[in-house]
RNA sequence: GGGCCCGUGGCUCAGCAUGGAUAGAGCGACGGCCUUCUAAGCCGUAGAUCGCGGGUUCAAAUCCCGCCGGGUCCGCCA
């Protein structure tokens, strides 16, 4: 609805509707700035100049409905009818509300996380902002689908079956018992150094096909894969496919990159094959001199099939990534092939430094959901009502509490995780939005025990607080949008505080349930496209709308 | 050594892309609010040379240059 008011006031400034002039302001509802652009062409003070275009505009919108010049700023106000189009909008589309029409095929490939252990949290942030995408995505209407890469080949895998052939497999979560005899291969590597040619034969089997080893393998990745899509699920998070790396290699997919390199003459072989980037002053080799490939040749492969079954391709990773995903980029341009659009977030370290899982210095997801959780049922063990729902609740909240700490940092700051503010419920803000939908829920359950109730809202019956409320709940598609276009997950879970906070402020101060006739339907009206609102925003950052909590 | 990212109240962050109206939250601190629709809530107070130094501009947290501090990357590893 937003985005239609913004459209008009574009519009209705003509030739001066440039959007990059356009402020959300607290003075207003929209705000243009170009009479301060246009102080100096014309040579008269920006408040004169939006004075004069004030004057001259002739507003034709139902929307807008007062425009007002202030300091040089130019004020738009929304009219009534917006305020009431928004909420019947919002009531009549219900889970609809958001959609944007967006069509296509998008991949979101997230997680990907070496099966060599469990998630840790740095992983765990790499899931959450690339589930959240995907929801986001999916909620303006296209069509899309979530993969993990799943890297089998690597020489970590090899030392796992190695661990697990000379250590065997404890009797735990399968990701964890998989942590083990990776750590534990590391060890005994370190003391008997003639094991790495065992590795070498390992990682060359696996590559050429060797049955024996293949399953080897197999039965490590897939050990490891059920423990980790368990912990993923412990937070709403699910993957349509995985989509192993030596599928690649086996279904042509890698010859056909290589000759493509070839054809196009980029490839100097020497032995091995070898492509030079200037850009980098870099070279870059794709195929050794025994004839195996590299991990980037496969991710070359992957990314020719992404290609072909995708317009749109989205990557979440670790900022570490950055310059070899550059030069991935430039080898698929290079191949006049689209390189994949790219989220990169920066590390989750400890306060004693960066994780690893090799050398077993790192926090599990498993661990810190198990936490949170237990301090979630400490505040529930007060309300009255079932057991079962008891723990519903928890999980959900502790989900809840767990994502939204992630989502709500910007991808590109650094983060050191500290268990006293995880494990903090007075500073979780996913459990006050939940918190806030409950409420609403409430509410209107009670008003449907006093019989079916009519919702009416009304704009002339509006107070300061209600306006406000409604117009940001015409933002959601607007934040939509915003998030798929800035691939900024983080800009939505701002949004759906403010959401909340807002409602809490309409909460304290408007009676609903108390109110007479007119004013009831109207307040009524509201509390449900709110309600409608903190549920879909909820479900998009993957977190519970509890109706009770 | 070079590239990239981060540096905003005591703490955690938003704002920076597209410069503009008194720099916004939350936690913590302090003082209040449960006979009123869920107190996982609400109200109020204190607290900021926006890392430092220059520059551009009528206007800089935001753009440019230099520096400082932290992180990260620079394999015929994945």
């Amino acid at each position: 609805m937003f985005l239609r008011f913004k459209e008009d006031v574009i519009k209705t400034l003509g030739e001066y509707g440039d959007e990059r002039f356009l402020r959300e302001s607290e003075h207003s509802d929209l705000a243009s700035t170009v009479a301060f652009k246009l102080a100096k062409e014309m040579k008269k003070s920006p408040k004169e100049i939006a004075d004069e275009i004030v004057e001259k505009i002739e507003v034709d919108s139902d929307y807008i409905g007062s425009v007002e010049s202030t300091n040089g700023y130019i004020n738009f106000f929304a009219s009534y009818e917006f305020l009431e189009d928004t909420v019947n909008v919002i009531l009549d589309e219900d889970e609809n509300y958001g959609h944007l029409n967006a069509k296509g095929d998008v991949l979101i490939e997230h997680t990907s996380a070496n099966p060599d252990g469990p998630l840790h949290i740095g992983h765990i942030r790499n899931s959450i902002i690339g589930d959240t995408i995907a929801r986001i995505f999916s909620k303006a209407g296209m069509n899309v689908k979530t993969q993990y890469y799943v890297n089998d080949m690597g020489r970590q895998i090899a030392i796992t079956v190695l661990g697990v052939e000379k250590l065997g497999l404890k009797d735990k979560k399968p990701d964890h018992a998989i942590a083990e005899a990776y750590i534990g291969a590391n060890k005994l590597i370190e003391t008997q150094p003639e094991l790495e040619e065992y590795v070498e034969n390992l990682m060359l089997g696996y590559e050429g096909g060797d049955e024996d080893i293949v399953s080897k393998f197999k039965k490590v990745v897939e050990t490891a894969l059920i423990g980790i899509r368990q912990t993923l699920e412990s937070v709403n998070i699910k993957h349509d496919e995985f989509i192993w790396e030596s599928e690649f290699v086996r279904n042509g997919y890698v010859d056909r990159i290589l000759k493509a390199m070839d054809e196009r003459g980029v490839i100097r072989k020497d032995g091995a094959w070898i492509v030079e980037l200037e850009d980098f002053e870099k070279e870059i080799v794709v195929r050794r001199e025994n004839g195996t490939t590299l991990y980037i040749t496969r991710d070359l492969a992957y990314h020719l099939w992404k290609n072909e079954k995708y317009e749109r391709f989205v990557n979440v990773l670790g900022a570490d990534h950055k310059l070899y995903a550059s030069q991935l980029s430039k080898l698929l341009e290079i191949l006049n092939l689209k390189p994949p659009e790219v989220i990169f977030f920066e590390f989750v370290s400890l306060p004693e430094g960066s994780m690893s899982t090799r050398r077993g210095k790192f926090i599990s997801a498993d661990e810190l959901i198990e936490r949170v959780r237990k301090e979630a049922e400490k505040i529930i063990v007060e309300r009255e009502m079932p057991e079962e729902e008891k723990r519903k609740i928890t999980q959900a909240v502790a989900a809840g509490a767990i994502r939204f700490d992630f989502i709500k940092i910007a991808p590109e700051k650094p983060m050191t995780f500290d268990w006293s503010k995880a494990l903090d419920f007075e500073r979780q803000t996913a459990s006050y939005i939940q918190y806030s939908h409950a409420r609403a829920c409430s509410i209107l359950r009670k008003a449907v025990e006093d019989g079916m109730p009519d919702l009416d809202f009304k704009g002339e019956l509006c107070t300061a607080e209600e306006r406000k409320l409604v117009m940001i709940l015409s933002k959601l598609p607007y934040f939509i949008q915003r998030v798929i276009k800035e691939l900024r997950p983080n800009v939505f879970a701002e949004y759906l505080l403010s959401v909340a906070s807002a409602f809490n402020d309409f909460y304290r101060l408007h009676p609903v349930l108390r109110a007479e006739s007119e004013l009831r339907m109207h307040r009524l009206a509201i509390v449900d496209a709110t309600r409608i609102v903190l549920r879909d925003g909820l479900e998009l950052l993957g977190i519970d709308p509890l109706e009770r909590m």
